[in-house]
DNA sequence: AAGTGTTACGTTATAATATAACATAAATAT
DNA sequence: ATATTTATGTTATATTATAACGTAACACTT
């Protein structure tokens, strides 16, 4: 099981997720002969900024202070798809919203425990998970090709804060 | 497991699928004294009219050939927003989308499994998956409230017709 | 039956998310 | 240098969803 959510949930040297996750970026264009822009770069830093999904125009946002221009929906959302294609960040469905993958490159179908209070998500890939949701589409005859698996509830801290409120 | 994987990846009479949801509803808002009205049924009805999730704005359309006249965007969403709180449908996240609950009694964690070629979308109730998320949200320290859990690929019809074109 | 509170619907406007289409600029290859 | 590809700028618009406020229908009390 592979999982960055003790990270995520705990406070931690944070800048260095950053660093890793720049550095592995670049690293995977170098292989990929993709090009990592500043608008790109940009947005992989702000989907690292924190571990919470940010939506597409939270970035813009973000992104107009960064670059210090303004910056059309159109170009978030292409360097967007450009991070996603490379598996650099993840789209979470039911937030509309991205984040940054903690490890691009294991081949992975991921799940994302999302905290209902704070919003921070974390990614797990849970090997015997997927064996068993392929093992659910055989049973069906399902051909599975792609999950969206998202949890939500509470996270550790989270959870200890409300209970000791009680 | 509780599923409808076969009757939606197959030809059926499908009348008895909507009646029977129709049937459940209306037992459903007896029992918590709601109130089945011609917008809500109409819905309802277009959700069951096949196994295929319809947005919000489709369910619009023909709701205009339905009731014989215009439904604004809020109305939709009303009666969408009512049958989501009895449980009688579900939304699938990843498609913006909503399709009628065959199993609206039974407390579950569903799962669905989505056709990439011909959209049908069927639910599963799979004890044994969720428990395996209990499992992993224990081990993480997360409290778990809900999940979204959306497979996609090839129902066993398309598979088959692929296969044969190949 | 009349009055009262509640629930659902109508209507208009607008917010939030995402993409189409076409022009320009920058990088890469020949 | 020139041609080709790739990325971005720009404008407009599509798609999904909700806010706000008024009206109508229903259901309960008297
Ligand atoms: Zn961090
Ligand atoms: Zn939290
Ligand atoms: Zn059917
Ligand atoms: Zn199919």
């Amino acid at each position: 099981m592979l999982t960055n959510s003790r990270l995520v949930h705990q406070t931690h040297d944070h800048g260095r997720c950053i660093k890793a996750a720049l550095t592995r970026a670049l690293d995977l264009c170098v292989e990929r002969k993709a090009r990592m822009t500043p608008t790109r770069e940009a947005v992989l830093r702000l989907l690292w900024q924190s571990h919470q999904p940010l939506g597409a125009y939270q970035l813009q946002d973000q992104l107009a202070t960064l670059l210090d221009k303004k910056i059309a929906p159109p170009t978030v959302y292409r360097a967007i798809e450009f991070l996603l294609q490379l598996g650099l960040i993840h789209r979470i469905a039911s937030l509309n919203a991205y984040i940054g993958c903690p490890f691009p490159n294991s081949d992975h179908s991921n799940l994302f425990m999302i905290c209902n209070n704070c919003g921070s998500a974390a990614e797990v890939a849970h090997a015997s998970i997927n064996e068993l949701l392929q093992t659910a589409s055989d049973k069906a005859n399902f051909t599975l090709q792609s999950q969206t698996l998202e949890l939500f509830g509470l996270c550790p801290q989270c959870a200890y804060i409300e209970n000791k409120s009680k």
